[in-house]
DNA sequence: CCCGTAGTTCGTAACTTATGAACTATGGAA
DNA sequence: TTCCATAGTTCATAAGTTACGAACTACGGG
């Protein structure tokens, strides 16, 4: 019987750039990240299994919170059954200050971009059509 | 005879925080950028041969240059010979205020830490060896 | 004690990255 | 011109990383 191996929570002075970059660079986990930390409240892995309309196999999403954790970004505690997670924000906003708020800016205005681009090919479409 | 690939630049509205986070995810890619975004005058590829003490492969630069060409956050342009790089940070800025800055600004905090952390062990060193 | 739910691990297939060898491209010297 | 040197690129492949199904662990409740 292979047990389970412990959850790794870096410590804050090792987390590090290139780790919350590469993390980040993941749409995925982006938008898990981004979903955390908007719900003040912690949140469970299987509420996951889809993001952003697309459907994410569970040993996947499994890996994608490894990295998050192992990243420094989130804590994962289990409770029962389930895991729960919490943004690690404050104690990267102490070590990088303002980086996260960089970053979750820059996703915003992507996100409005993108959702102007459709409309605008729909308003195109309709035309086309009608 | 095979004819070199046009070198690509995206528009500044095709250009992602994925693709700048997982561009700049990479320390041999941040060093570079970094040194880029300092030195006001443009630079050629050839000064990255060595990089933080490591000495990279040409063929492997080429392709670092390529990634950070591609995800937008340089300008490449031949002159001659030689390649003439520049950052298109304005750019990137209007796009995505603040988000280059506060990630080269964590980089500085990590590498000033890194520093400290090294000193410390030289110094331990020291008092255990005399 | 067994079952169901929530996550993890493992094996493997698919993708990405690093690098040496061979190439293109350009400028200058003979 | 032709040849050479220098600066980069491309290509093949080896090494590393990621995705995901199947089988597992872990916990809580009948």
């Amino acid at each position: 019987m292979i047990t389970m191996r412990p959850l790794i929570h870096p410590s804050i002075e090792d987390v590090t750039v290139e780790g919350i970059l590469h993390a980040l660079a993941d749409p995925v986990r982006v938008a898990i990240y981004a979903e955390l930390a908007s719900s003040a409240c912690a949140n469970i892995c299987s509420n996951f299994l889809k993001v952003s309309d697309r459907s994410i196999p569970k040993s996947t999403l499994s890996q994608h919170f490894r990295a998050l954790r192992e990243a420094g970004l989130v804590r994962s505690e289990r409770r029962g059954v389930e895991m729960h997670n919490t943004t690690r924000c404050d104690e990267i906003e102490k070590r990088f200050p303002g980086l996260l708020a960089a970053i979750m800016n820059a996703h915003r205005i992507q996100s409005a971009d993108c959702a102007r681009a459709v409309k605008r090919q729909q308003a195109a479409a309709r035309k086309q059509a009608g």
